[in-house]
Order: C-alpha cells, then sequence, then structure tokens
RNA sequence: GGUCGCAUAGCUCAGCUGGAUAGAGCGCUGGCCUCCGAAGCCAGAGGUCCCAGGUUCGAAUCCUGGUGCGACCGCCA
C-alpha cells in the first residue's frame, strides 16, 4: 500500500474529469506530475506540480488549473485540505484516517509492507564480489559483498526477480601463482625448508592447505616436476579457497545464488562461441593498437592483436581479446562469460566493482550492448575504498607487516550487523571510514546503535504492555481503532511509515541501498522524538493507565514503526534488535 | 594527454533522477533532571551548494567549459 502513488492516481482521475468537463484540452502528457512530500512540512502532507507541468502545454496559467484541480481533490474524503500555494504548487493535508489507513495497512502487510512491482518480475543478475580465489576475502571485497547483498535484496524487494553471482577467477595465472605457493607449504608439510619468492603468495592461511594437501596425496608430488602436479594442485587449491571465501561470506550473512568458474569456459569453445558472435558482426579484427597518450611505457612495441571494435559502442580505444602469443587476454573469458549471462535470458546485468577497475567499464558495456544487440543494459556499481580507523587513528593496512585486514577479522571484531550497516551509510561511489572503536559505541551518535534501539524500544514496549494486560500482539493490534491517534507528533511518525514504500522504489530505481539505511534513521529518529515528547506530556505516552483503548491505538503505531525498522532492516541484512544489551 | 568518480555548514555527510525559505549528526552558544520515561532533551547561531556560462515557469540536481582531489590508462586479473 503506497498512499503517495494511491493519491498519484487520485490528482490523475481529477486531471480527467477536468478533461472531461473542458477545462483541461484532451491529450495532455501527465508524465512529469509529481505528487511528494513537501521540503517544509509546514506546506502540508503531499504536493503536486502537476498545474506548472501542464500550464505550458494546456495554454492555460498556472494558477488557473491549480484552482479547478485543487477544488477536484478536496472532494476526495482522505483530503482535509486543497491550497494553491507558491508558483502553482497545490499542497493537500490529508485526514488523520489516512494515516491510519497506512498504520493499519503495514500491521496487515507485516515486513512485506512496501514491497513493491516496480521490477515487474524482470530477471536481474547482480554480480559481486568476485575476488580471486587467491587468499581469504580483504575489507574491500567485505564493503563489495555487502553492497552487492543489500542491492540484491532490495531489488528483490522491489519487485524484480534477482539472481546473486560471484565470478570465479580460477582460470589465470595468479591460481598457477597460488598452487605453486600451496605447493611450497606441502613441500613444507612434508618437513623440507622452502624459501617464498617473488611472484608467491607467503600468507600463513595457505599452511593447512599444504598440510591438507599433504593428508590427500602423501609424498606423491614430492620431488616430482611441476608438469606432473600444477594441475590437480591448482583445482586442490582453489577449491581450498573457494570454501575459504564461502565461509567468508557466510559469517557475512552472505548467500550466492551462482558461482560461476571462469575456467568452464576454457577448452569448451565457449569463449570461442562469444567472440564469433562478435566476429559475425564484423566487431573483431586483427590491428594494432597505439601506444597511450602522456606516459607511453619504457618497453612499448606494436604488436598485432585480435581487437575487439569496443570504439562502435563508445569506448575510448579497440581493445585485445588475444595475445601476440595466441593465448587470451582476460577480457575474452569476461565476454564470454557476460555473454552466457545474456543467453541464460537476464533483463538487467549490475556488476559492483572496485573502483580500481574504473578504466573497464566502457569495454565491458560495450561488450554486453554488443552481445546482445543493445537488448541488455549493464549497470555497473563501483565501490570506493574503505579507510580503517582505530579510536580515530588510521589503521594502517599491510601484507607484509602483517596488519592486512580481512573480511573475518572485522566480523570478528564487530560482528556481522554492525559491519554491514555501516558499511551502507555511505554511497558506493563514496569513500568510507570505518572505525573499529565508534562502530561499537552505545551512543545516539552511532546510527547503527540508534536504529536498533528505536526497535528494542519498541519490543520492550510492546513487553510492558502485555505484562499489563493489553492486546499486544500483531493479530490484536491489527484490528484496533486508531482514531485515538491525532496528535501532531503522532502523524509525524506515520508520515514517516507512509513514506517507506516510496523510499523502497526510489531506492530500487537508483540502485542506492545507502538510502534505506538514512531513511531509517529518520524514522528512528521521529519514534524517539515521540518518546522523549512523552517525557515532558505525559499525554503522549504510549501507555496510558486508565485509556486501554488509546494505548492500544499507541502501540499500534509504535509496532508499526518497528514493523518497517524490521523489514528495513532485513534489506540490509541486518538483524533487528529485541533487546540491547 | 585521456577516461571515470567526487566537490554542499568549522568537521563527517544526506538531499526524492528539475520543485517552494538547501537538511542531519558532530562541534559551538544558551537553557533543562531533589520526583514522574535523561545509555539524554529543547532552542539558537552557522551556507558564494568549487567557478563561469547554458537549458526553463523553476537548477545543488540536467548540458558545456574550467579549477581542485582521487582511481585507472597495451599481452596483470
Amino acid at each position: 500500500m503506497n498512499l503517495f502513488s494511491e493519491m498519484h492516481g487520485t490528482v490523475a482521475a481529477a486531471l480527467d474529469a477536468l478533461v472531461a468537463d473542458g477545462t483541461l484540452p484532451a491529450g495532455l502528457d501527465t508524465a512529469a506530475v509529481t505528487v511528494e512530500p513537501p521540503r517544509d512540512p509546514a506546506h502540508g502532507d503531499m504536493a503536486t506540480n502537476a498545474a506548472m507541468v501542464l500550464a505550458k502545454p494546456a495554454g492555460l496559467k498556472p494558477r488557473a488549473i491549480a484552482e479547478a484541480l485543487a477544488d477536484r481533490l478536496a472532494a476526495d474524503p482522505r483530503v482535509a485540505t486543497a491550497e494553491v500555494a507558491g508558483p502553482g504548487f497545490i499542497n493537500l493535508r490529508l485526514d488523520p484516517s489516512a494515516w491510519h489507513g497506512v498504520l493499519a495497512a503495514a500491521l496487515g502487510e507485516g515486513r512485506d509492507f512496501g514491497r513493491s512491482a516496480l521490477g515487474q518480475g524482470l530477471k536481474v543478475d547482480v554480480e559481486y564480489v568476485s575476488a580471486n580465489p587467491t587468499g581469504p576475502l580483504h575489507v574491500g571485497h567485505t564493503r563489495g559483498a555487502v553492497f552487492g547483498d543489500a542491492l540484491a535484496r532490495l531489488l528483490d524487494f522491489a519487485g524484480y526477480d534477482v539472481t546473486r553471482e560471484y565470478y570465479i577467477n580460477d582460470g589465470g595465472a595468479q591460481v598457477d601463482v597460488l598452487a605453486r605457493s600451496v605447493y611450497l607449504r606441502y613441500l613444507e608439510a612434508h618437513g623440507q625448508e622452502v624459501a617464498f619468492e617473488d611472484g608467491t603468495y607467503p600468507g600463513d592461511y595457505l599452511v593447512p592447505v599444504g598440510e591438507a594437501l599433504k593428508a590427500e596425496v602423501g609424498d606423491a608430488y614430492v620431488g616430482r616436476p611441476e608438469a606432473e602436479w600444477l594441475a590437480p594442485v591448482r583445482a586442490f587449491a582453489t577449491d581450498a579457497m573457494m570454501a575459504l571465501i564461502r565461509d567468508d561470506l557466510k559469517a557475512l550473512g552472505v548467500e550466492m545464488d551462482v558461482f560461476f568458474s571462469e575456467k568452464s569456459l576454457y577448452g569448451t569453445g565457449r569463449i570461442e562461441a562469444a567472440l564469433d558472435s562478435l566476429r559475425e558482426k564484423g566487431l573483431l579484427y586483427e590491428g594494432v593498437l597505439e601506444p597511450p597518450k602522456g606516459k607511453t611505457p619504457e618497453d612499448w612495441e606494436p604488436r598485432e592483436q585480435t581487437l575487439f571494435r569496443s570504439t562502435d559502442y563508445g569506448d575510448d580505444v579497440d581493445r585485445p581479446v588475444m595475445k601476440s602469443d595466441g593465448s587470451w587476454t582476460y577480457f575474452a573469458p569476461d565476454i564470454a562469460y557476460h555473454y552466457d549471462k545474456v543467453e541464460r535470458g537476464f533483463d538487467w546485468l549490475i556488476d559492483v566493482f572496485g573502483a580500481d577497475h574504473g578504466g573497464y567499464v566502457k569495454r565491458m558495456k560495450a561488450a554486453v550492448a554488443a552481445l546482445s544487440q543493445d537488448a541488455v543494459p549493464l549497470d555497473v556499481k563501483l565501490m570506493q575504498l574503505v579507510k580503517l580507523y582505530k579510536g580515530g587513528e588510521p589503521f594502517k593496512m599491510s601484507k607484509r607487516a602483517g596488519t592486512f585486514v580481512t573480511l573475518r577479522d572485522v566480523v570478528d571484531e564487530v560482528g556481522p550487523d554492525v559491519t554491514r550497516f555501516v558499511m551502507l551509510t555511505r554511497k558506493n561511489d563514496a569513500p568510507l571510514d570505518f572505525d573499529f572503536d565508534k562502530v561499537l559505541e552505545q551512543s545516539k551518535d552511532n546510527p547503527v546503535f540508534y536504529v536498533q534501539y528505536a526497535h528494542a524500544r519498541v519490543c520492550s514496549l510492546l513487553r510492558k504492555a502485555e505484562a499489563a494486560g493489553l492486546p499486544a500482539s500483531d493479530a490484536a493490534l491489527r484490528g484496533a481503532d486508531l482514531s485515538a491517534l491525532g496528535h501532531e507528533a503522532e502523524l509525524a511518525l506515520a508520515r514517516k511509515i507512509a513514506e517507506w514504500p516510496r523510499l523502497v522504489e526510489i531506492a530500487g530505481r537508483s540502485c542506492e541501498p545507502h538510502r534505506v539505511a538514512f531513511y531509517l534513521y529518520d524514522l528512528a529518529s521521529e519514534l524517539h522524538a515521540l518518546w522523549n515528547r512523552g517525557h515532558d506530556e505525559p499525554a503522549l505516552r504510549f501507555l496510558q493507565e486508565d485509556d486501554p483503548a488509546g494505548s492500544t491505538a499507541r502501540l499500534a503505531l509504535a509496532r508499526a514503526s518497528a514493523v518497517v525498522i524490521s523489514a528495513g532492516l532485513g534489506i540490509l541484512g541486518v538483524t533487528p534488535a529485541e533487546e540491547m544489551r
């Protein structure tokens, strides 16, 4: 139930009526007509720009349209007043019963309140994390994982059919490096002295993998040439790393639907098939690239390569898909992977990348546009860096110094809920400060705590009500008489609740889950404000000893707030707290 | 040199795909607990929305050109 879209419908109907009675000409484009909450609450509950938008095409003065429209709107039972203001806005003030209806809907629909049909069941694929299977996930991956997962949940809530996907880069040279590193640990497990040279991964996390390999194959690979063990060790090692990564993701509450292996594209003709699709369109050719402008690499020399004509689709230069030695570039399997996504029938593709992959966006979009005949849009969300702090002091990460912070470190330190919420308090394209101490602070300054506390407060209130013998179950509150709710402070909270379905659509349309976090903060803020007013004005307290009907109505208001907080936290992947410890 | 992103209060940041007098938190100033809902509450001050043009009823928001900061820029993924 979305009160804003309902009122939008009311406005549209009123406009039709004005056309019917000849006030407005027929055939007007009303697409730009909006109904939204005004920035200044003094202007009312909702405002429409219809008169201003239609004035020019209708050949009428905004004021004239506004007045006629306002008269029509005032006739709606939910509208208390409709006033023309400013350059031609119509400010609507709603009858309290309209807000009561919203609360009843929230209690009736529960955590599904606010679900939208925006996505119309379109199939969207969200690819995120996709970290190389060469080690544990670090903080940067964590942000991408949280964002991608929240985006997937948001789009699901907004009516899309969402698939969450992880691309395993298990086909390139880096997994050979992994295999050699694991082999060294394997030799170590057999008591040999080993040295980790450049080009190997010295991390301790491979020690148990080396031991596990020993447990599995004994000394079969000791002293054998690389050609004998490289392939099996590589498979063993990537499996071990993916198990590690899945565990890391699980600790954060992230579950993928699909793990897609890059390796599965090799030797199966799938890369060739994808490139053939481009070749048929005349988008592949043999050629030599110009050196990059500005700073030419020292060892630059012109080489002929197989190039993808990505410039036809907005890229700056054409991109190589095959190296001069005849092997694929990393771009080739990526093309094949996205070709596969297109073939699987997705209507919309989203890739979540680190900001350092920004230079890769245009060619990927070009590839998807070419492969899908411009039918499937690809959006790439770039994640900015996470800056770590502890007690206000920057926390420098260094692999060598051993202060490399992993996803597991963060989750162990502050828990998955705090990790997720904090990571979603900033836009994906803005850098994020993460202070290990501040995020655990139990104070109003900490948004995580503030929102959790609001939910816990309502839970506590309901427990108290139940103890006092008041009906506090959802079933009881659902049918409650809400007519006692009329105070401005109470209606302010109801208004905020009414915005939830609208916010879901705005956040969904822009792929910005952080808006949910900010909304929840605002909603919590309204709830706390009402609670605090009860301090000075006992009449506003939720529980009124001598007024069970009024108490029940207020409990319904409180519970509706909690329901929305719970639904919103669900989108962020955060557990709503029932009590604060 | 090019591409992408960012630029809003002293600080950290929101800002509804173009709406009215630009918001929040922190910090600052001033009030508020012998008792009833203080892990606080209320009020106030604080702005060249980076600059210059443009689009229109209307721009922090869209376009163009600058400035500053960051990321990236041929066979590493």
